[in-house]
RNA sequence: GAGCCCGUAGCCUAGUCUGGAUAAGGCACCAGCCUUCUAAGCUGGGGAUCGUGGGUUCGAAUCCCUCCGGGCUCACCA
């Protein structure tokens, strides 16, 4: 609204038709800068006095305190009293920063394997599956989980092998998909000194392709307990599906678009009678669709998926959040698709993060060298326990309900505010902290505001013009940065610059908290603070909802 | 070998797409602030050749090129 209304005046009179409109580094700028570099050379004249002209030529309207030069730059001060009234209103109002996009987007994420429980690498998927689709809702999509269930394979058949050979039928005596996964590091052991267990694997899945009665039943058995298991992780976390889409019904299918494609003459035939698809003018290379024997690979199943998405779901965007190392792949996924012609193929997106490292090297469940979600959860959430105790005596209840949502909110703050394709190092000892730039900090804040509202009345007529200390004013500016903030994170699919935010807010709203008091205010002053830290809690909710962290009244 | 990604204080990050005013935070370290709305907080201090070298520009952490360091990928694997 302000912005419009600078652009529209410099419009007049530069004559300009794009005015690159600046938010100034600092308030002793204004609200809005103007740098004249570029109307410099036009009218070869010295920056700073073009400047200090428009300056002294504009009319100044009751919206600005005032427009004056600043060197090169014009800069515009708007009336605090319209500003404050009008961003305070707006998001007391309720949906601040929603938006009407109206389009139907599948997000896929995390694709657990049927033959261990999840690690720290799905946490993070997670973490940014569940954000990026609240961030998508919140501009008036409507959002569909799906789920790729990786639950065929070498990889199964060898927690199997395990199984037949030293379970002695036996059933789980734990969390059931780290019984599965027990079995899966078991193989891995016994495999470094008994060769031959390869080729029983192998032996097994072939049993399994074949559809073996025996083999069937066990890998339904064990597939159940994994993703009983699994879900179970799903549900502590606050992640939900809404469709899982299983590999072992999907991973013959495809062949039918391969064998069309070839008809059309997209695909080509290759060595041995193989289909392929030559991306080479892409600087993909040459990819096999089909092999020789007629099989399918990974990436027809990908496919027919896609297409099987759209046919149930009709979406006009489909995201896929899976680790940057398959970057590679989905290049050739969607170029492929692109090919095909499928109307959303412009619309798909490899939400890609980057690995995360532990202090020892990279995680290699395979060896059971693993940070294991569970544990994760379980000692983050330990951890607040003991935060918490060390400062209040409460029930065990309460005790119980405060770890929960302050640890789950430390872990998931954590997984969020890197940038989602760099890497990082996951030190247990020291990431989750509840200090610094952290969930917990902005849900400290939260609860800081809670307890003043706790402790007063609600006042129908407020005046936002005695708003006038610095801090209260840059609090109410970065109030009005939240629906911009919102929709950059939707349009770069980086819940990052959510988390920053919120840590940015939670750190303007602590700067006022220490120097302006809002209980022993004068009435006019207080009423208008009331109001001002009632719209900084309903904002720092609605962003911590994004990241899928939940907020306290007290904590 | 080729393609993609990353490189900002001792450590971790933001800013890079869309170039602008003294490069913004956190951790750690040092010194302070709880009879006053919750100290999971706040104040002050030291600490940066924005990997290197060029180029474009009135202006570069940001755009272009070179090189260096690290990572991922390039299967008739998934």
């Amino acid at each position: 609204m302000f912005k419009k209304e600078v652009e529209k005046i410099l419009k007049k009179y530069t004559k300009l038709k794009e005015i690159p409109l600046e938010i100034p580094s600092s308030s002793e700028f204004g609200e809005y800068a103007f740098p004249c570099f570029i109307l410099s050379k036009k009218l070869k004249k010295d920056p700073k006095k073009i400047a200090e002209d428009l300056a002294a030529k504009i009319k100044k309207t009751n919206l600005f305190e005032k427009i004056e030069s600043n060197g090169p730059y014009v800069n515009f001060f708007i009336n605090k009293s319209k500003l404050n009234d009008f961003i305070i209103k707006n998001i007391l109002k309720g949906g601040y920063g929603n938006k009407k996009e109206g389009k139907t987007i599948l997000v896929e994420s995390p694709g657990p394997n049927t033959n261990k429980p999840l690690h720290l690498g799905h946490l993070r998927n997670m973490a940014l599956g569940l954000s990026i689709s609240n961030i998508f809702r919140k501009m008036g999509n409507t959002v569909v989980n799906v789920d790729i269930v990786n639950d065929r394979g070498i990889h199964i058949s060898k927690s199997m092998l395990a199984y037949q050979k030293f379970g002695r039928g036996r059933k789980p005596n734990k969390k059931s998909d780290h019984f599965v996964g027990d079995f899966y590091v078991m193989y891995n052991e016994k495999v470094k000194k008994n060769k031959s267990l390869e080729d029983e694997a192998k032996g097994l899945l072939i049993k399994w392709e074949n559809k073996d009665k025996e083999v069937r039943a066990l890998w339904k058995k064990m597939s159940d307990w994994a993703l009983k298991g699994i879900y179970q992780t799903y549900k502590e976390f606050g992640f939900n599906i809404d469709k899982a889409y299983r590999e072992s019904e999907y991973y013959e299918k495809g062949k039918k678009i391969i064998l069309s494609g070839l008809k059309k003459g997209i695909f080509k035939e290759g060595e041995g009678g193989s289909i392929i698809v030559d991306l080479e003018k892409k600087g993909l290379g040459k990819k096999v669709l089909l092999r020789s024997d007629g099989t399918s690979v990974y990436i027809t199943q990908d496919l027919y998926l896609a297409k099987k998405r759209y046919d149930d779901f009709k979406m006009d965007k489909l995201v896929y959040v899976v680790a940057s190392e398959q970057i590679y792949h989905f290049n050739v996924l969607f170029e492929i698709l692109k090919m095909l012609k499928y109307k959303f193929a412009e619309n798909c997106y490899h939400l890609a993060y980057g690995m995360i490292y532990l202090p020892e090297g990279k995680m290699k469940s395979r060896e059971g060298v693993i940070v294991d979600a569970d544990n994760i959860i379980k000692d983050t959430i330990e951890l607040a326990k003991k935060e918490i105790k060390k400062r209040f005596k409460l029930s065990k209840k309460e005790v119980e309900k405060r770890a929960k949502i302050i640890g789950l909110g430390a872990l998931k703050f954590f997984l969020l505010k890197y940038d989602s394709f760099k890497d990082f190092v996951f030190n247990p000892k020291e990431a989750i902290s509840f200090e610094g730039e952290t969930g917990p900090y902005v849900q400290y804040v939260y609860a800081r505001i809670k307890a003043i509202l706790r402790k007063s009345k609600k006042s129908s007529k407020v005046d936002y013009g005695v708003l006038t200390h610095p801090r209260e004013i840059d609090l109410v500016k970065l109030l009005g940065k939240y629906p911009d903030v919102i929709w950059q994170a939707s349009e770069q699919y980086k819940p990052n610059l959510v988390a920053h935010y919120l840590l940015r807010l939670g750190k303007s709203f602590n700067l006022f908290y220490e120097s302006c008091p809002v209980l022993k205010a004068d009435k006019k002053v207080k009423d208008a603070r009331l109001n001002l830290i009632l719209a900084v809690s309903y904002v720092i909710k609605d962003g911590l909802g994004l990241l899928g962290v939940g907020v306290l009244e007290r904590m």
